[in-house]
RNA sequence: GUCUCCUUCGUCUAGUGGUUAGGACAGCGGGUUUUCAUCCCGCCAACAGGGGUUCGACUCCCCUAGGAGAUGCCA
């Protein structure tokens, strides 16, 4: 049988990370086994649907690179790919399941249903959940009820004895007493619409899904879904439901730990490489020694054999370092046009752009290796385009000097850059190894506050090369700018 | 409460009866270096607990504990 597995998520917000790392699995598993993968939305919740969300998952399928072979866009011969264009479908096949006496009519009003709960509750029952009341119900007078216009939801008749199996492909057999179940969980809602358990089998089947990878929250359901499958006399798809992403703290990982939509990533300045990288990471490993791996490696390489069945915690700090790996291995020409964004951003690239443009990429040379993520670069760079602040001496005189030294240093230093320009780097480096050998001085106590002067930070990328790149011109300016602001102090 | 799943360094993981329990991130120390990074080297650090099975258990079984998820006319 053909492989063909879907990512299916409902259009209710922004794309979480598990819910991507979900659909990288689901389209690994595909590419890896010659398979086809597709996009199902899943938006039976009209309450919650969210258009916007629809854009956010096919913008960031887009940014990880993942193609699809069917969608609600790309179209595909099991279409419709979104479930409220299917409502007819479910609605035949519940009334099929209602015929069949595999399913009821209910006519039980939430108001009903929360008293039942509370009551359950208040008995300190060994479980609650829907006491069954209109399963028996006589389906010739449930019929009229519903004849004349009774509100009313279809509820599953679930199995009261025995077990059911379900096949996962990674948790092995597990035998589902049938008592356990949620009872008789309802299929198709007062309003139309299916519930996912209804549209998980229906849509399944029709579309001939053959591997379901999903969260494992959905497992508890599984059996049920089983039941409605075995109901319907289809073959179900087999199962492997995936371990869940947590937080630092153990719980499911949500937005007090950080960012948690893929939007959120691509904002802060990730690279998808490296999310893909890392996502795939948590849950799954090769051979536990290789770790990078980019998505073509992936598409061949990926196999549910190695996939973890505890959950994972995300750890920030490791995405970084996948981040700063890709951010360095990134060709020239695409981390240039990466960055521009992100210093536009910082309002650091007014006036010419290709002027700002030129110098960026002169400059990126000297920084890539100091960027962990896309938007460091107006940090590790923006002195090249903004004068720092040269108005504060604490922020000119290194911690281990004192003002007057550093303010005679920087007196002398204005007259060590004539010729700077004609001289390489490494002549430089040794023209202002000597000066501080003339003037008595450590190599570092004459660079530091010329280093705090011209970039504005004790950490910036090698300062030969820097002067360069910001030109005499301005590196004359800030000098004098800062000689002035200590001697006023001083005086 | 009940049901179900899970349990190797702080974190992600390798490991499928016999290993000095391996790798990576983080941390710490050192080297390179004008700073910060990069890079290189090293160190620290784990089989949740208790019973079995076995000549031998991280590996198999049971119990306990802990964690998580489910218990919706949400998915």
């Amino acid at each position: 049988m053909k492989t063909r597995v879907r990512y299916a998520p409902s259009p209710t917000g922004l794309q979480h990370i598990g819910g991507v790392r979900t659909a990288l699995f689901n389209y690994f598993f595909a590419k890896a086994s010659g398979g086809e993968f597709f996009l199902r939305i899943e938006d039976t919740d009209q309450s919650r649907y969210d258009d916007r969300a629809v854009e956010d998952i096919y913008e960031t399928l887009a940014w990880l690179g993942i193609e699809l072979d069917e969608g609600p866009r790309e179209g595909g011969e099991f279409g419709p790919y979104v479930q409220s264009q299917r409502v007819e479908l479910y609605k035949t096949h519940s009334q099929k399941l209602v015929n069949d006496d595999k399913a009821y009519a209910c006519f039980c009003s939430s108001e009903d249903l929360e008293r039942m709960r509370e009551q359950q509750t208040a008995d300190g029952g060994a479980s609650t959940g829907y006491d069954r009341r209109c399963r028996d119900l006589d389906p010739n007078v449930a019929a009229g009820r519903i004849a004349s216009g009774e509100k009313h939801v279809i509820r599953f008749k679930g199995a009261l004895l025995g077990e059911t199996m379900v096949n996962d492909i990674l948790l092995g057999e597990v035998a589902w007493p049938n008592k356990n179940i949620n009872p008789d969980p309802v299929i198709l809602k007062s309003d139309g619409f299916p519930t996912y358990h209804l549209a998980h089998v229906v849509d399944d089947h029709f579309m001939q899904t053959s591997h379901v990878l999903r969260g494992q929250e959905w497992l508890p359901s599984a059996p049920l879904h089983v039941q409605i499958f075995e109901a319907f006399a289809w073959q179900a798809p087999i199962y492997c439901h995936l371990s869940m992403i947590m937080g630092s703290d153990g719980h499911k990982l949500s937005k007090r730990h950080g960012s948690t939509s893929a939007q959120d990533f691509r904002l802060a300045g990730y690279l998808p490489e490296a999310i893909i990288n890392y996502i795939t990471l948590l849950g799954w490993s090769f051979d536990g020694e290789r770790e990078l791996f980019e998505k073509q490696d992936l598409e061949k390489l990926f196999t549910l054999e190695k996939l973890s069945k505890s959950p994972a915690s995300f750890d920030y700090q490791k995405l970084d370092w996948f981040n700063a790996h890709y951010l360095r291995s990134l060709d020239h020409e695409r981390l240039c046009h990466l960055i521009v964004p992100e210093m536009q951003k910082a309002g650091l690239f007014a006036g010419n752009l290709t002027e700002h443009a030129i110098l960026l990429s002169q400059a990126l040379p000297i920084a890539r290796d100091r960027l962990h993520k896309l938007s460091d670069a107006p940090i590790v760079l923006g002195f090249l385009f903004a004068e720092p602040d040269l108005s504060k001496p604490e922020l000119i005189v290194p911690k281990k000097q004192n003002t007057a030294d550093v303010c005679a240093i920087l007196e002398k230093a204005q007259t060590a850059f004539v010729g700077f320009l004609d001289r390489s780097d490494e002549q430089n480096e040794a023209h202002f190894h000597q000066l501080a050998q003339d003037w008595g001085l450590k190599l570092g106590q004459l660079l530091m506050p010329l280093r705090l002067v011209l970039t504005g930070t004790s950490a910036s990328p090698p300062l030969m090369p820097s002067i360069r790149l910001l030109g005499l011109e301005k590196t004359t300016r800030r000098l004098a700018k800062a000689i002035q602001t200590l001697k006023d102090l001083v005086k």
